[in-house]
Order: structure tokens, then C-alpha cells, then sequence
DNA sequence: TTATTGTTGTTGCACCACGAAACATGATGT
DNA sequence: ACATCATGTTTCGTGGTGCAACAACAATAA
């Protein structure tokens, strides 16, 4: 399960240097397999160890390509899926493509997110966590009964 | 599986090169040999593995003649297919009647779609991802409740 | 506390494979 | 026989990959 954020530089050739601290646990386990893909709601990219993406890839086949909102998330994710694997020094190449619609240049985030990363370019990252304080300290009624539950 | 989006340039004689990636797993599953016709709900190219496209042959033929909408999807479906191989080189030769339907002229987007790749014209492509991202944005209501079920 | 050594992470560089394009050869049909 | 179309070949440029040197940090001992 992973955690926290982190910031990374992207070298030259568009290449993210996985963080020491999750290398050993990424190599056992997919073997440095993986599955990046967009976010659809945000300006991110999600990185999936392999075998949770198998997951999410089950049962989009299990969606109807006649139906029109079930073959959009078709085409948005999977169209957007793009294997990477950890070289041996623990980096990954992101595509160019991806890389365009999260607007990576050379700082982004790697959030981990339990079972898998979320990228962003730091400015995006930097906005969207002040934009999600903002509405909490205004106190949105929705996020607060929620937080009943939690006892923070 | 296939998975993801290539951008990729048709040659002057209006053959396709496949990416590198996919090649090995197409002398695999169907020794190059595909089948490729038009996609009936958008702009773009059907391309399938023969093996795969055996399995749909068969549905079409169990669909009776004398009902008006299954005549016409197996006339739109089976009148368009159309046998590709995979040269030495791994490209393939779309005929310029499927070219046409797709509006191919030079750039376009090979994306993976599990059992299936779908050709898209570059433009065409970006046109409809802007278009997806446009309505999952404004908070689309019943993709929303299908993505309840995903926890992406 | 500071110096020395070892280990871990980062950056730059060089090589190789892949893709793009132009060219060459062979088949087909007018 | 020539034009046209399909298939193959070669060359060149770019981009992805691995390696190796260097920098940063931690650990140990003087």
C-alpha cells in the first residue's frame, strides 16, 4: 500500500525515477510491471501495479460497446492505458502522450494512493490542494457529514 | 490484450506500420492475419485478430435476414471486412475504401482495445477524447453511477 | 566532532533498435 | 509494352535503454 507525496524531476527522455522506498515492493509485487492510464475527473495520470490493473480491465470488458457512456470509459481508459516497466535502475518511461495531458515538464508529484499513484505536475497539484482546502475550511455540507464517521 | 494509443504515419502507399510492441503477439495469436472493417456508432476502423473475428463472423451469420436491423449490421459489418496481413516489415495495407470511411489521410491513432485495435484519424481522435473529457467533466449522471462500481 | 569509507540515488552519455521515408523490384491488367 | 499497384529493401534520424561516473548521504571509528 502506498503513501504520501513526493516530489520528481523527469530526466531528458521523460523518465520518472521511481522513489527508493517503493522499488522493493513494486518489484515483488508485478515485477516492475505497470499500467498508467488518465484520470478522468482530474489532470492526472494513474499508475496501477499490474495485477490491479487487471482488475479495472476485467470488468471494462464486461461493458457493452453498443452502449455509448460504457464504450466512452472504454475508450477514455483504455485508449489511455500504456504499459511501463521499471528499468533496472528503478525508473519508468512515460509516454508522450500522457505526459501531454498531465502536463508534465520536469517537476511533478507521485502521490501514493493505497493501491496505486496518482502523477501530477506540481503547478496542477499545488492548485488542486488549494482549491480542496478552500472548499473545506468553507466548510462543504457534503464532506463534513462524512467526516461524522471518522473521528479524525 | 492490446492496450493504449499509438500515433503513427501511413506511408505513401497507404500501409500501416505496427508498433513494435503488438507484433510478436500478432505472429502469435493469428500469424498476422487480421480482418478489418468499419465501426458502425463512430468515424474510425475496426481491427481484429482473425481468431477474434471468427467469433463475431459467427454471430452475424446466426442473425436472421429477414429482420431489417441485423440485415443491415451484418451488410455495414461483413461488407466492409476486410482481410490484412501483416507484411515482413509487420505493416499492413488498408484498402482505400476503409481509408476513406475513416477519413485517413497521414496521421492517425492505432488504439488498443483489449481484443480489438480501433483507427482513428488523428484529428478525429483528438476531437472525440476532447468531446469524452468534456462531458465526464460536467459531471455526466449516468457515467457517474456506473463509475460507483469501478472505485478507479 | 570530524574524517574516511561504503552505500544509495542522480545525472549525463553512448549505443542500439525502431520507425519514417525513399527507392527498387515484381505482379497485374489494360 | 507500359502504367499502376502491391510488396520488399535500404538508409537515415530519432528516441528509448543501459551503463558508468559522480554526488549525496549515512555509518563508523579515530
Amino acid at each position: 500500500m502506498f503513501r504520501g507525496a513526493t516530489t520528481i524531476n523527469l530526466d531528458s527522455k521523460g523518465r520518472l525515477a521511481i522513489p527508493a522506498k517503493y522499488r522493493h515492493a513494486l518489484s515483488i509485487d508485478c515485477d516492475g510491471k505497470m499500467v498508467c492510464t488518465i484520470d478522468i475527473k482530474q489532470p492526472c495520470l494513474l499508475l496501477y501495479p499490474l495485477p490491479e490493473w487487471q482488475v479495472i480491465e476485467k470488468k471494462l470488458t464486461q461493458l457493452s460497446s453498443m452502449n455509448p457512456t460504457e464504450r466512452r470509459l472504454q475508450r477514455l481508459l483504455l485508449g489511455h492505458a500504456d504499459d511501463c516497466e521499471m528499468d533496472k535502475n528503478g525508473r519508468l518511461l512515460i509516454s508522450s502522450p500522457l505526459r501531454l495531458h498531465a502536463g508534465l515538464e520536469k517537476k511533478l508529484m507521485l502521490v501514493g494512493q493505497l493501491n496505486k499513484f496518482e502523477i501530477w505536475s506540481e503547478e496542477a497539484w499545488q492548485q488542486q490542494i488549494a482549491e480542496d482546502l478552500k472548499v473545506e475550511q468553507e466548510g462543504d455540507f457534503e464532506l463534513n457529514e462524512r467526516l461524522e464517521d471518522f473521528s479524525l
